[in-house]
DNA sequence: CCACATGATTTAAC
DNA sequence: GTTAAATCATGTGG
Protein backbone atom coordinates (compact mmCIF):
# COMPACT_ATOMS: atom_id res chain seq x y z
CA UNK A 1 0.00 0.00 0.00
CA UNK A 2 2.99 2.23 0.91
CA UNK A 3 3.92 1.14 -3.02
CA UNK A 4 1.19 2.47 -4.20
CA UNK A 5 0.67 5.03 -2.43
CA UNK A 6 4.66 6.27 -3.57
CA UNK A 7 3.77 5.63 -7.14
CA UNK A 8 0.63 7.73 -7.16
CA UNK A 9 2.76 10.76 -5.34
CA UNK A 10 5.64 10.30 -7.53
CA UNK A 11 3.28 10.11 -10.68
CA UNK A 12 1.33 13.30 -9.35
CA UNK A 13 4.38 15.46 -8.76
CA UNK A 14 5.80 14.88 -12.22
CA UNK A 15 2.91 15.71 -14.14
CA UNK A 16 1.65 18.70 -11.88
CA UNK A 17 5.77 19.56 -11.51
CA UNK A 18 6.22 19.35 -15.14
CA UNK A 19 3.72 21.94 -15.35
CA UNK A 20 0.47 20.36 -17.16
CA UNK A 21 -2.18 20.27 -15.52
CA UNK A 22 -4.23 17.53 -14.37
CA UNK A 23 -7.04 16.72 -15.98
CA UNK A 24 -9.48 16.16 -13.23
CA UNK A 25 -8.10 19.07 -11.18
CA UNK A 26 -9.59 21.54 -13.56
CA UNK A 27 -13.12 21.21 -12.25
CA UNK A 28 -11.46 21.76 -8.67
CA UNK A 29 -12.15 25.36 -7.12
CA UNK A 30 -8.79 25.94 -6.36
CA UNK A 31 -7.98 26.34 -2.57
CA UNK A 32 -7.51 29.60 -0.85
CA UNK A 33 -8.46 31.33 -3.64
CA UNK A 34 -5.05 31.88 -4.90
CA UNK A 35 -6.84 32.15 -8.78
CA UNK A 36 -3.96 31.77 -10.96
CA UNK A 37 -1.84 34.08 -8.72
CA UNK A 38 0.90 33.10 -6.95
CA UNK A 39 1.81 29.42 -8.91
CA UNK A 40 5.06 29.50 -8.08
CA UNK A 41 4.62 29.23 -4.70
CA UNK A 42 1.87 26.45 -4.65
CA UNK A 43 4.30 24.62 -6.47
CA UNK A 44 6.99 24.95 -3.98
CA UNK A 45 4.36 23.60 -0.98
CA UNK A 46 3.44 20.79 -3.02
CA UNK A 47 7.01 19.85 -4.08
CA UNK A 48 7.54 20.11 -0.37
CA UNK A 49 4.77 18.05 0.67
CA UNK A 50 5.51 15.45 -1.60
CA UNK A 51 9.06 15.26 -0.58
CA UNK A 52 8.13 14.68 3.36
CA UNK A 53 5.52 11.98 2.19
CA UNK A 54 8.51 10.42 0.39
CA UNK A 55 11.32 10.86 3.34
CA UNK A 56 8.67 9.58 6.07
CA UNK A 57 9.34 6.21 5.80
CA UNK A 58 12.59 6.85 6.40
CA UNK A 59 12.66 8.24 9.55
CA UNK A 60 11.41 7.18 13.20
CA UNK A 61 8.12 6.54 14.01
CA UNK A 62 7.55 9.37 16.48
CA UNK A 63 9.33 11.75 13.81
CA UNK A 64 6.60 10.15 11.05
CA UNK A 65 4.03 10.93 13.62
CA UNK A 66 5.00 14.05 13.58
CA UNK A 67 5.41 15.08 10.12
CA UNK A 68 2.13 13.06 9.65
CA UNK A 69 0.40 15.87 12.00
CA UNK A 70 2.29 18.62 10.35
CA UNK A 71 1.33 17.09 6.79
CA UNK A 72 -2.52 16.83 8.04
CA UNK A 73 -2.26 20.28 9.21
CA UNK A 74 -0.72 21.80 6.27
CA UNK A 75 -2.52 24.24 4.31
CA UNK A 76 -2.16 22.83 0.91
CA UNK A 77 -3.59 19.75 2.61
CA UNK A 78 -7.49 19.91 1.26
CA UNK A 79 -6.21 20.80 -2.28
CA UNK A 80 -3.98 17.83 -2.40
CA UNK A 81 -6.07 15.57 -1.41
CA UNK A 82 -8.75 16.53 -3.58
CA UNK A 83 -6.42 15.92 -6.64
CA UNK A 84 -5.95 12.93 -5.63
CA UNK A 85 -9.43 11.99 -5.24
CA UNK A 86 -9.90 12.79 -8.61
CA UNK A 87 -7.08 11.01 -10.00
CA UNK A 88 -8.60 8.21 -7.72
CA UNK A 89 -11.48 7.99 -9.20
CA UNK A 90 -10.42 8.18 -12.57
CA UNK A 91 -7.78 5.29 -11.91
CA UNK A 92 -10.36 3.68 -9.61
CA UNK A 93 -13.02 3.40 -12.70
CA UNK A 94 -10.37 1.90 -15.25
CA UNK A 95 -9.57 -0.65 -11.77
CA UNK A 96 -13.44 -1.58 -11.89
CA UNK A 97 -13.66 -2.01 -14.90
CA UNK A 98 -11.10 -4.44 -15.15
CA UNK A 99 -12.41 -6.66 -12.40
CA UNK A 100 -15.41 -8.16 -13.02
CA UNK A 101 -17.57 -10.39 -11.07
CA UNK A 102 -15.97 -13.28 -10.56
CA UNK A 103 -17.92 -16.25 -11.76
CA UNK A 104 -18.35 -18.98 -9.73
CA UNK A 105 -15.04 -21.58 -10.34
CA UNK A 106 -16.13 -24.80 -11.52
CA UNK A 107 -13.94 -26.52 -9.45
CA UNK A 108 -15.14 -24.96 -6.39
CA UNK A 109 -18.52 -26.36 -7.16
CA UNK A 110 -17.49 -29.60 -7.97
CA UNK A 111 -15.76 -29.90 -4.47
CA UNK A 112 -18.45 -28.44 -2.60
CA UNK A 113 -21.12 -30.61 -4.15
CA UNK A 114 -19.05 -33.75 -3.61
CA UNK A 115 -18.32 -32.39 -0.15
CA UNK A 116 -22.46 -31.97 0.31
CA UNK A 117 -23.22 -34.92 -1.55
CA UNK A 118 -20.89 -37.05 0.57
CA UNK A 119 -22.22 -35.48 3.83
CA UNK A 120 -19.48 -33.19 4.88
CA UNK A 121 -21.01 -30.33 4.37
CA UNK A 122 -24.61 -29.34 4.22
CA UNK A 123 -26.75 -30.03 7.56
CA UNK A 124 -25.75 -31.71 10.16
CA UNK A 125 -26.88 -35.14 10.26
CA UNK A 126 -27.10 -36.03 13.90
CA UNK A 127 -24.53 -33.61 15.48
CA UNK A 128 -21.98 -35.73 17.24
CA UNK A 129 -20.54 -39.12 16.57
CA UNK A 130 -23.06 -40.54 18.81
CA UNK A 131 -25.60 -39.27 17.61
CA UNK A 132 -24.72 -39.59 13.89
CA UNK A 133 -24.57 -43.38 14.92
CA UNK A 134 -27.70 -43.37 16.71
CA UNK A 135 -29.73 -41.54 13.28
CA UNK A 136 -28.08 -44.29 10.76
CA UNK A 137 -29.56 -46.74 12.94
CA UNK A 138 -32.95 -45.33 13.52
CA UNK A 139 -32.82 -44.16 10.12
CA UNK A 140 -31.35 -47.52 8.19
CA UNK A 141 -34.21 -49.44 10.16
CA UNK A 142 -32.08 -52.43 9.89
CA UNK A 143 -29.00 -53.16 12.17
CA UNK A 144 -27.16 -54.80 9.49
CA UNK A 145 -26.67 -51.33 7.63
CA UNK A 146 -25.66 -49.14 10.46
CA UNK A 147 -23.16 -51.82 11.54
CA UNK A 148 -22.07 -52.23 8.07
CA UNK A 149 -21.59 -48.60 7.89
CA UNK A 150 -20.44 -47.64 11.12
CA UNK A 151 -16.88 -47.37 10.99
CA UNK A 152 -17.56 -45.49 7.27
CA UNK A 153 -19.42 -43.34 9.50
CA UNK A 154 -17.55 -42.79 12.26
CA UNK A 155 -14.03 -41.94 9.82
CA UNK A 156 -16.73 -39.90 7.64
CA UNK A 157 -17.59 -37.85 11.11
CA UNK A 158 -14.25 -37.72 12.40
CA UNK A 159 -13.22 -35.37 8.59
CA UNK A 160 -16.31 -33.92 9.19
CA UNK A 161 -15.53 -32.54 12.43
CA UNK A 162 -11.55 -31.42 11.24
CA UNK A 163 -13.37 -30.07 7.84
CA UNK A 164 -15.61 -27.42 9.89
CA UNK A 165 -13.56 -26.81 12.82
CA UNK A 166 -10.66 -25.71 9.87
CA UNK A 167 -13.34 -23.80 8.21
CA UNK A 168 -14.46 -21.79 11.21
CA UNK A 169 -10.54 -20.93 11.56
CA UNK A 170 -10.16 -19.77 8.27
CA UNK A 171 -13.44 -17.86 8.33
CA UNK A 172 -12.57 -16.21 11.73
CA UNK A 173 -9.08 -15.41 10.74
CA UNK A 174 -10.26 -13.86 7.19
CA UNK A 175 -13.02 -11.90 9.35
CA UNK A 176 -9.98 -10.72 11.65
CA UNK A 177 -7.75 -9.84 8.48
CA UNK A 178 -10.62 -7.85 6.98
CA UNK A 179 -11.67 -5.72 9.56
CA UNK A 180 -7.59 -5.11 10.22
CA UNK A 181 -7.53 -4.04 7.00
CA UNK A 182 -10.56 -2.26 6.88
CA UNK A 183 -9.34 -0.07 9.83
CA UNK A 184 -5.91 0.53 8.26
CA UNK A 185 -7.73 1.51 5.07
CA UNK A 186 -10.26 3.74 6.93
CA UNK A 187 -7.33 5.38 9.23
CA UNK A 188 -5.41 5.53 5.62
CA UNK A 189 -8.15 7.27 4.66
CA UNK A 190 -7.52 10.48 6.04
CA UNK A 191 -4.57 11.17 4.56
CA UNK A 192 -5.54 9.40 1.26
CA UNK A 193 -8.71 9.12 -0.49
CA UNK A 194 -10.14 5.64 -0.48
CA UNK A 195 -13.56 5.45 -1.35
CA UNK A 196 -15.66 2.64 -0.09
CA UNK A 197 -15.72 1.07 -3.35
CA UNK A 198 -11.65 0.57 -2.92
CA UNK A 199 -12.39 -0.69 0.61
CA UNK A 200 -14.78 -3.14 -0.80
CA UNK A 201 -12.47 -4.10 -3.38
CA UNK A 202 -9.82 -4.74 -0.80
CA UNK A 203 -12.10 -7.23 0.92
CA UNK A 204 -12.95 -8.53 -1.68
CA UNK A 205 -9.41 -9.28 -2.92
CA UNK A 206 -9.26 -10.99 0.96
CA UNK A 207 -12.05 -12.83 0.26
CA UNK A 208 -10.48 -14.67 -2.92
CA UNK A 209 -7.27 -15.46 -0.89
CA UNK A 210 -9.31 -16.96 1.68
CA UNK A 211 -11.27 -18.76 -0.45
CA UNK A 212 -8.54 -19.92 -2.00
CA UNK A 213 -7.29 -21.60 1.02
CA UNK A 214 -10.43 -22.74 1.54
CA UNK A 215 -10.45 -24.29 -1.30
CA UNK A 216 -7.32 -26.46 -0.62
CA UNK A 217 -8.69 -27.77 2.42
CA UNK A 218 -12.23 -28.69 0.61
CA UNK A 219 -10.00 -30.16 -2.17
CA UNK A 220 -8.15 -32.09 0.67
CA UNK A 221 -11.21 -33.24 2.52
CA UNK A 222 -12.33 -34.21 -0.75
CA UNK A 223 -8.96 -36.33 -0.66
CA UNK A 224 -10.06 -37.78 2.59
CA UNK A 225 -13.27 -38.77 1.65
CA UNK A 226 -11.99 -40.27 -1.39
CA UNK A 227 -9.25 -42.60 0.43
CA UNK A 228 -11.84 -43.46 2.92
CA UNK A 229 -14.41 -44.59 0.52
CA UNK A 230 -12.22 -45.98 -1.75
CA UNK A 231 -11.05 -48.28 1.31
CA UNK A 232 -14.40 -48.48 2.53
CA UNK A 233 -15.29 -50.04 -1.11
CA UNK A 234 -12.32 -51.81 -1.20
CA UNK A 235 -13.37 -53.87 1.54
CA UNK A 236 -16.98 -54.42 0.63
CA UNK A 237 -16.07 -56.15 -2.85
CA UNK A 238 -13.18 -57.69 -1.09
CA UNK A 239 -15.05 -61.12 -0.76
CA UNK A 240 -14.94 -63.03 2.20
CA UNK A 241 -16.85 -66.84 2.80
CA UNK A 242 -19.83 -67.26 4.66
CA UNK A 243 -19.40 -69.00 7.37
CA UNK A 244 -21.21 -72.75 7.35
CA UNK A 245 -23.69 -72.24 9.27
CA UNK A 246 -24.58 -69.70 6.74
CA UNK A 247 -23.79 -71.87 4.07
CA UNK A 248 -26.23 -74.38 5.62
CA UNK A 249 -29.26 -71.82 6.52
CA UNK A 250 -29.00 -70.28 2.83
CA UNK A 251 -28.85 -73.87 1.49
CA UNK A 252 -31.92 -75.24 3.80
CA UNK A 253 -33.97 -72.72 2.42
CA UNK A 254 -32.96 -72.97 -1.09
CA UNK A 255 -33.41 -76.87 -1.47
CA UNK A 256 -36.32 -76.98 0.75
CA UNK A 257 -37.79 -74.32 -1.47
CA UNK A 258 -36.24 -75.47 -4.73
CA UNK A 259 -39.36 -74.66 -6.42
CA UNK A 260 -39.60 -71.36 -6.05
CA UNK A 261 -36.55 -70.09 -4.55
CA UNK A 262 -37.37 -66.68 -4.83
CA UNK A 263 -37.01 -65.72 -0.90
CA UNK A 264 -39.77 -62.59 -0.46
CA UNK A 265 -38.05 -58.93 1.25
CA UNK A 266 -39.30 -60.43 4.59
CA UNK A 267 -37.63 -64.07 4.05
CA UNK A 268 -34.15 -62.56 3.05
CA UNK A 269 -34.52 -60.55 5.76
CA UNK A 270 -35.35 -63.13 8.36
CA UNK A 271 -32.51 -65.36 6.72
CA UNK A 272 -29.79 -62.44 6.84
CA UNK A 273 -30.64 -61.82 10.46
CA UNK A 274 -30.80 -66.04 10.99
CA UNK A 275 -27.18 -66.35 9.52
CA UNK A 276 -25.53 -62.69 10.98
CA UNK A 277 -26.96 -64.54 14.63
CA UNK A 278 -25.18 -67.75 14.37
CA UNK A 279 -22.25 -65.76 13.20
CA UNK A 280 -21.93 -63.27 15.46
CA UNK A 281 -20.90 -65.22 18.37
CA UNK A 282 -17.48 -64.99 16.81
CA UNK A 283 -15.91 -62.16 15.14
CA UNK A 284 -17.94 -63.44 12.00
CA UNK A 285 -19.44 -61.16 9.41
CA UNK A 286 -22.88 -59.83 9.45
CA UNK A 287 -24.97 -61.14 6.47
CA UNK A 288 -27.17 -58.48 4.56
CA UNK A 289 -30.08 -58.47 2.81
CA UNK A 290 -28.32 -58.24 -0.18
CA UNK A 291 -25.59 -60.41 0.03
CA UNK A 292 -28.95 -62.78 0.86
CA UNK A 293 -29.68 -61.63 -2.70
CA UNK A 294 -26.24 -62.29 -4.53
CA UNK A 295 -26.04 -65.92 -2.64
CA UNK A 296 -29.84 -66.45 -4.12
CA UNK A 297 -28.95 -65.12 -7.16
CA UNK A 298 -25.75 -66.98 -7.90
CA UNK A 299 -27.13 -70.29 -6.66
CA UNK A 300 -30.12 -70.15 -8.51
CA UNK A 301 -28.25 -69.75 -11.68
CA UNK A 302 -25.34 -72.09 -10.63
CA UNK A 303 -27.84 -75.17 -9.75
CA UNK A 304 -29.82 -74.39 -12.83
CA UNK A 305 -26.23 -74.62 -14.99
CA UNK A 306 -24.97 -77.61 -13.14
CA UNK A 307 -28.21 -79.37 -11.57
CA UNK A 308 -26.11 -83.04 -11.53
CA UNK A 309 -23.12 -81.28 -9.28
CA UNK A 310 -25.73 -79.84 -6.78
CA UNK A 311 -27.55 -83.21 -6.58
CA UNK A 312 -25.54 -84.51 -3.82
CA UNK A 313 -25.59 -81.08 -1.66
CA UNK A 314 -29.80 -81.33 -2.44
CA UNK A 315 -29.81 -84.64 -1.15
CA UNK A 316 -28.05 -83.69 2.12
CA UNK A 317 -30.31 -80.65 2.30
CA UNK A 318 -33.40 -83.36 1.85
CA UNK A 319 -32.66 -85.41 4.26
CA UNK A 320 -31.24 -83.11 7.04
CA UNK A 321 -34.69 -80.88 6.58
CA UNK A 322 -36.52 -83.94 6.24
CA UNK A 323 -35.37 -85.44 9.66
CA UNK A 324 -37.09 -83.16 10.98
CA UNK A 325 -40.00 -83.19 9.27
CA UNK A 326 -39.94 -87.19 9.51
CA UNK A 327 -41.22 -86.56 13.26
CA UNK A 328 -44.23 -84.05 12.08
CA UNK A 329 -45.26 -86.76 9.80
CA UNK A 330 -44.49 -89.91 11.88
CA UNK A 331 -46.61 -87.98 14.91
CA UNK A 332 -49.20 -87.31 12.09
CA UNK A 333 -49.67 -90.41 10.80
CA UNK A 334 -49.81 -92.52 14.08
CA UNK A 335 -52.41 -89.58 15.29
CA UNK A 336 -54.39 -90.64 11.94
CA UNK A 337 -53.89 -94.21 12.85
CA UNK A 338 -52.06 -94.86 9.79
CA UNK A 339 -49.70 -97.72 9.28
CA UNK A 340 -46.73 -97.80 10.72
CA UNK A 341 -44.36 -94.66 9.27
CA UNK A 342 -41.31 -96.60 9.25
CA UNK A 343 -38.46 -94.93 7.92
CA UNK A 344 -36.08 -97.05 5.80
CA UNK A 345 -33.08 -96.22 4.18
CA UNK A 346 -32.13 -92.82 5.34
CA UNK A 347 -35.19 -92.28 7.42
CA UNK A 348 -37.44 -90.57 4.97
CA UNK A 349 -38.32 -92.36 2.55
CA UNK A 350 -41.46 -94.09 2.25
CA UNK A 351 -42.91 -97.20 0.64
CA UNK A 352 -46.18 -96.99 -1.03
CA UNK A 353 -47.47 -99.96 1.08
CA UNK A 354 -46.01 -98.45 4.10
CA UNK A 355 -47.86 -95.20 3.65
CA UNK A 356 -50.93 -94.76 1.87
CA UNK A 357 -50.62 -91.44 0.02
CA UNK A 358 -54.40 -91.60 -1.15
CA UNK A 359 -55.59 -91.94 2.10
CA UNK A 360 -57.37 -88.64 2.23
CA UNK A 361 -57.76 -88.50 6.11
CA UNK A 362 -53.90 -89.44 6.65
CA UNK A 363 -52.77 -86.58 4.23
CA UNK A 364 -54.54 -83.59 5.48
CA UNK A 365 -53.70 -84.88 9.48
CA UNK A 366 -50.10 -85.26 7.56
CA UNK A 367 -50.39 -81.48 6.57
CA UNK A 368 -52.07 -80.16 9.21
CA UNK A 369 -49.57 -81.16 10.88
CA UNK A 370 -46.22 -80.55 8.86
CA UNK A 371 -47.37 -76.91 8.95
CA UNK A 372 -49.13 -76.50 12.62
CA UNK A 373 -45.33 -77.57 13.45
CA UNK A 374 -43.68 -75.17 11.16
CA UNK A 375 -41.10 -77.03 10.65
CA UNK A 376 -39.36 -77.13 7.21
CA UNK A 377 -40.56 -80.47 5.68
CA UNK A 378 -38.70 -81.53 2.88
CA UNK A 379 -39.02 -85.09 2.47
CA UNK A 380 -39.20 -87.51 -0.74
CA UNK A 381 -41.96 -89.82 -0.90
CA UNK A 382 -42.36 -92.64 -3.27
CA UNK A 383 -44.79 -92.55 -6.11
CA UNK A 384 -46.48 -95.04 -7.18
CA UNK A 385 -43.64 -96.41 -9.33
CA UNK A 386 -40.17 -96.88 -8.28
CA UNK A 387 -39.45 -93.35 -8.72
CA UNK A 388 -39.08 -90.94 -5.83
CA UNK A 389 -40.78 -87.81 -5.40
CA UNK A 390 -39.62 -84.52 -3.58
CA UNK A 391 -42.02 -83.18 -2.14
CA UNK A 392 -40.01 -79.56 -1.18
CA UNK A 393 -42.39 -77.33 -2.32
CA UNK A 394 -44.79 -77.81 0.34
CA UNK A 395 -42.85 -75.64 2.59
CA UNK A 396 -43.47 -72.09 1.54
CA UNK A 397 -44.00 -71.53 5.11
CA UNK A 398 -40.95 -72.30 6.96
CA UNK A 399 -39.99 -68.65 7.55
CA UNK A 400 -42.42 -67.27 7.20
CA UNK A 401 -45.20 -67.25 9.65
CA UNK A 402 -47.67 -65.34 8.16
CA UNK A 403 -47.75 -68.46 6.14
CA UNK A 404 -47.78 -70.59 8.97
CA UNK A 405 -51.38 -71.10 8.28
CA UNK A 406 -51.21 -71.62 4.47
CA UNK A 407 -54.31 -73.73 3.62
CA UNK A 408 -54.99 -77.51 3.13
CA UNK A 409 -56.52 -77.47 -0.17
CA UNK A 410 -53.72 -75.73 -1.86
CA UNK A 411 -51.00 -77.83 -0.30
CA UNK A 412 -52.79 -80.51 -1.46
CA UNK A 413 -53.00 -79.17 -5.09
CA UNK A 414 -49.30 -78.76 -4.84
CA UNK A 415 -48.67 -83.03 -3.74
CA UNK A 416 -51.51 -83.56 -7.14
CA UNK A 417 -49.39 -81.63 -9.24
CA UNK A 418 -45.82 -82.58 -7.88
CA UNK A 419 -47.16 -86.12 -7.92
CA UNK A 420 -48.17 -85.76 -11.85
CA UNK A 421 -44.86 -84.40 -12.69
CA UNK A 422 -42.52 -86.92 -14.38
CA UNK A 423 -39.38 -86.82 -13.58
CA UNK A 424 -37.19 -86.29 -16.42
CA UNK A 425 -33.80 -84.84 -15.35
CA UNK A 426 -30.88 -86.98 -13.84
CA UNK A 427 -31.42 -89.95 -15.95
CA UNK A 428 -27.72 -90.81 -14.64
CA UNK A 429 -28.36 -89.97 -11.60
CA UNK A 430 -28.69 -93.06 -9.16
CA UNK A 431 -30.41 -91.89 -7.04
CA UNK A 432 -32.50 -88.55 -8.18
CA UNK A 433 -34.24 -88.15 -4.47
CA UNK A 434 -33.98 -84.83 -5.44
CA UNK A 435 -35.37 -83.50 -8.63
CA UNK A 436 -35.94 -80.15 -9.68
CA UNK A 437 -39.52 -80.74 -11.00
CA UNK A 438 -39.97 -77.51 -11.33
CA UNK A 439 -37.47 -76.71 -13.52
CA UNK A 440 -39.23 -76.49 -17.04
CA UNK A 441 -37.10 -77.60 -19.66
CA UNK A 442 -35.83 -74.28 -20.71
CA UNK A 443 -34.77 -73.89 -17.27
CA UNK A 444 -35.92 -71.59 -15.34
CA UNK A 445 -38.19 -71.52 -12.40
CA UNK A 446 -39.77 -68.05 -13.83
CA UNK A 447 -41.68 -69.46 -16.13
CA UNK A 448 -44.22 -71.39 -13.77
CA UNK A 449 -44.94 -69.77 -10.84
CA UNK A 450 -45.60 -66.15 -10.96
CA UNK A 451 -42.97 -64.34 -9.32
CA UNK A 452 -44.84 -61.73 -7.98
CA UNK A 453 -45.12 -63.90 -5.04
CA UNK A 454 -41.66 -63.42 -4.17
CA UNK A 455 -41.71 -59.54 -4.55
CA UNK A 456 -45.16 -59.02 -3.23
CA UNK A 457 -44.85 -59.09 0.82
CA UNK A 458 -48.01 -59.53 1.76
CA UNK A 459 -49.67 -62.86 0.42
CA UNK A 460 -52.57 -63.65 1.03
CA UNK A 461 -53.01 -67.04 3.34
CA UNK A 462 -54.01 -69.24 0.82
CA UNK A 463 -50.90 -68.56 -1.32
CA UNK A 464 -47.90 -70.35 -1.25
CA UNK A 465 -44.95 -70.49 -2.55
CA UNK A 466 -44.67 -73.30 -4.28
CA UNK A 467 -45.49 -74.37 -7.57
CA UNK A 468 -48.74 -74.69 -8.28
CA UNK A 469 -49.06 -74.23 -11.92
CA UNK A 470 -49.82 -76.69 -13.86
C1' DC B 1 1.29 -72.02 -9.03
C1' DC B 2 -3.03 -73.83 -10.54
C1' DA B 3 -7.97 -74.86 -10.82
C1' DC B 4 -12.02 -74.44 -8.83
C1' DA B 5 -15.44 -72.29 -5.50
C1' DT B 6 -17.79 -68.40 -4.42
C1' DG B 7 -19.27 -63.63 -3.15
C1' DA B 8 -19.81 -59.30 -5.67
C1' DT B 9 -20.55 -56.53 -9.63
C1' DT B 10 -22.21 -55.40 -14.14
C1' DT B 11 -25.38 -55.64 -17.90
C1' DA B 12 -29.61 -56.01 -19.93
C1' DA B 13 -34.33 -57.40 -19.82
C1' DC B 14 -38.66 -56.92 -17.62
C1' DG C 1 -37.25 -52.26 -8.18
C1' DT C 2 -36.22 -57.48 -9.46
C1' DT C 3 -34.10 -60.97 -12.15
C1' DA C 4 -30.76 -64.04 -15.23
C1' DA C 5 -26.53 -64.20 -17.04
C1' DA C 6 -21.87 -63.07 -17.63
C1' DT C 7 -18.02 -61.65 -15.51
C1' DC C 8 -14.73 -60.14 -12.07
C1' DA C 9 -11.86 -60.95 -8.17
C1' DT C 10 -10.74 -63.26 -4.35
C1' DG C 11 -10.58 -67.39 -1.22
C1' DT C 12 -9.15 -72.11 -0.89
C1' DG C 13 -7.37 -76.65 -1.42
C1' DG C 14 -4.23 -79.36 -4.04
Amino acid sequence: MMEEQARIMQALSGVTLAGHSVQGGMGLPPPHGHEGTDGDGRKQDIGDILHQIMTITDQSLDEAQAKKHGLNCHRMKPALFSVLCEIKEKTGLSIRGAQEQDPPDPQLMRLDNMLLAEGVSGPEKGGGSAAAAAAAAAAGGGAENSIEHSDYRAKLTQIRQIYHTELEKYEQACNEFTTHVMNLLREQSRTRPISPKEIERMVGIIHRKFSSIQMQLKQSTCEAVMILRSRFLDARRKRRNFSKQATEILNEYFYSHLSNPYPSEEAKEELAKKCSITVSQGVGTTITVSQVSNWFGNKRIRYKKNIGKFQEEANLYAAKTAVTATHAVAAAIHNSQANSPTTPNSGFQMKDEEFQLDSAESKNSLLTNMFTAGSSASFSLPNSGDMFMSMQSLNGASYQGAQVGANVQSQGDTIRHAISQTVGYNDGLRHPMYSPHSLNGNGGWHGAPTPSSVTSPNEGPGSVHSDTSN
